[in-house]
DNA sequence: TTTATGTAGTTGCATAAACAACTATATGCC
DNA sequence: GGCATATAGTTGTTTATGCAACTACATAAA
């Protein structure tokens, strides 16, 4: 049973993402303003090791649900970067566990506040109820789709 | 005043837009399957002319919300696959109106229909009304930031 | 122990995005 | 007319994505 909620109007927005390509711009020039030299998606990437350092490369595609090419050089410019380092697993020997550097955690706080701000700037209106909604709605399509 | 409505677990998604690279990766793979050999990025310049034919770079970068060198290369790639025609303006010759051809035309009623279908199973199990939540506060985050 | 199969990560190639610098044309003002 | 400024589009460079093919290591079955 098609719902088609959609008027073709409305279908471009939703399907082409304006509103986090939007997102991921402003957060970008936040960045840039502040002298936070990295990309979003290496932030991305540094998100989940700040979160549980010490994570595998394909532990790292799952939470930022990006394939494996994407994060092998994510990780390679990270490196670069000075930010991660590369660790041979001695358990298993394909793995390679991340781990931060402390330039890296120098960045967490600051960056986290841009992207608290950014936002904050997105949803300026906007209630906690409609946001609560969005979230669920944005959570179950990616669910449905993953 | 800061509404910080977002626990940092929940942040993530938001600002990296993963239910669009959902939507994204899930059209792409439609398309793939149906036979419609174009990007997504492509379809989203077709899908404005489809609906004006005739726009200059500049209009489809306003619609599509791209910048002048992404539509620059995506008309590009789509006179290479001969789905448009670039032609000068007579009036201003700073401008490339950007034409359909026959074989564009042919792909918008089975594209269109895929990116319905593909909409379809992304909200599944998700209500109308919430529906018509998430789209209000993503056209808000849009307006806030574009 | 050998062989098959699966998993982790890398590499190559095509497409696309962001940003800055550039060319060509148009417009407005003296 | 001539100059300054703005607009339309292009090009170069870096970073990232998607897909397929590949290497290296692990595991389990014969």
């Amino acid at each position: 049973m098609p719902n088609n909620q959609f008027k073709k109007s409305e279908l471009y927005s939703f399907i082409t993402g304006k509103a986090s390509t939007a997102i991921a711009r402003r957060l970008q020039k936040n960045f840039k303003q502040a002298g936070v030299d990295i990309t979003i998606e290496q932030w991305s990437v540094l998100y989940h090791l700040w979160k549980e350092d010490g994570m595998s490369q394909q532990q790292l595609c799952e939470a930022t649900f990006r394939d494996k090419p994407s994060i092998t050089r994510l990780v390679d410019n990270l490196e670069k970067l000075k930010l991660v380092k590369r660790v041979a697993s001695k358990d298993d020997r394909r793995i390679n566990m991340i781990y931060l550097t402390p330039e890296a955690s120098k960045l967490q706080e600051q960056s986290m506040e841009l992207a608290n701000q950014t936002l904050n700037e997105a949803l300026e209106g906007v209630t906690n109820g409609q946001v609560e909604i969005a979230k669920e709605v944005l959570q179950r399509v990616y669910e449905n789709l993953k």
